[in-house]
DNA sequence: CAGGTAACGCACTATTTAGTTACTTTCGAT
DNA sequence: ATCGAAAGTAACTAAATAGTGCGTTACCTG
């Protein structure tokens, strides 16, 4: 019996949960409408645990947010566009990144409630400015060598293409609430989710192409 | 003397002074932020006219939403798209869009607000319902008189068009402040603002255009 | 000009909430 | 085995906060 005993006491496992409860209750409610007490019950933990690691309720949310960014940024850094083709590159990347929006809700939410707060969560994360840098250097890249290769049309700001290709599948999810009322229509059917994504991409290639 | 007395009641001023400093109050902090005591004050109105008036925090807020979306439907319906040639009707409705946003900033941030909730205080709103449809027909309008003189290519769905149009401004200011931050340029200096509207411009056209 | 009604104000309540105080229990290093 | 530090708990506080009960005041109508 004395190998199933299970660990009472277990710091990280704690944060651990801790973190978990808290990135869904600050994404389902944003900073102002998440509840602490809520976050520790969902945490199966005290809540003068959060206190104890975390010292505050914004230090929680900052801790989130940023763990939050670098899992997109690490996600994005694993599909290796550097070795394909340019124009693959490109539509796999926006691809990737309306699947990941897709397959993890709770990271727009926290954009927009970090956006409501002006931004002041992340203020003094070097990291999180490190991670963008890189990310904006690969898509530079895959511009550059596109254009080399002839297929691309020169002069393209990768941070404007960047903002574009986050901003058509981002809105699109964020606002689908509205925008199912709105215009009458169920914009999670999945036949509407696969339209999206082709018009996308179609948006994307015609705007890098060389005609 | 007689002509310089002020209304000292006026339901309709003080209405209309409530809905004001609540649309401030509620695009800053968002329905869940937003305090009552503080949109009661900012209106140098009594709090219990907000519950008079308008019943609870929560109808408030479904007013204030339904004003600006009403508001900028309007706007839109003015622009008088319907006489100009489509690539000039196109350029202008994404050129107002932008503009709109920049100018009615308490605008995204409703929006927003009303869709981390769900959409649940438009709900029931066919007024809301009718106008979007009448703004959609526009479009549509727009893109079958480009296909008819073959400047535009055929098939492009409206409604992916309208979502597109809106994400690519929406999505640049509503993350500015992380936008800012991570890409270490200000998303608000007029040249930055500049550069976003000719690269928008550029990628709806080239969405639409007949090659 | 009387008096009813709508506009307005004050002060209160019941509840919720972030954060804390003071304690007990577990665990691993020695 | 034991003991000190870290992990964990329960019950509290002080401040906010949405919403109200009830009384007062201005304005319009007849």
């Amino acid at each position: 019996m004395a190998q199933t005993r299970v660990r009472v006491r277990d710091a990280d496992a704690t944060k651990a949960r801790i973190l978990e409860a808290a990135k869904e209750e600050f994404a389902r409610l944003g900073l102002g409408g998440a509840r602490v007490d809520e976050i520790a019950e969902r945490a199966k933990a005290n809540k003068r645990m959060i206190y104890h690691y975390f010292g505050s309720k914004e230090e929680l949310f900052k801790v989130v947010l940023e763990e939050a960014y670098i899992d997109i940024r690490t996600a994005e850094q694993s599909l290796d566009l550097e070795h394909l083709p340019p124009r693959e590159a490109l539509s796999k990347l926006v691809t990737f990144t309306w699947r990941y929006y897709l397959e993890n809700p709770e990271f727009i939410r926290l954009v927009n409630s970090e956006n409501l707060h002006k931004a002041r969560h992340i203020k003094d994360s070097a990291r999180l400015q490190e991670v963008s840098r890189r990310f904006t250097g690969m898509v530079n890249d895959i511009l550059k060598r596109g254009e080399d290769e002839g297929v691309f049309r020169p002069g393209i700001d990768p941070v404007q293409l960047n903002i574009t290709i986050a901003a058509i599948g981002y809105y699109y999810l964020t606002n689908r609430f509205t925008g199912s009322f709105l215009f009458e229509q169920d914009f999670m059917a999945s036949e509407a989710l696969d339209a999206r994504l082709a018009f996308n991409l179609d948006t994307v290639m015609r705007l890098v192409e060389a005609r």
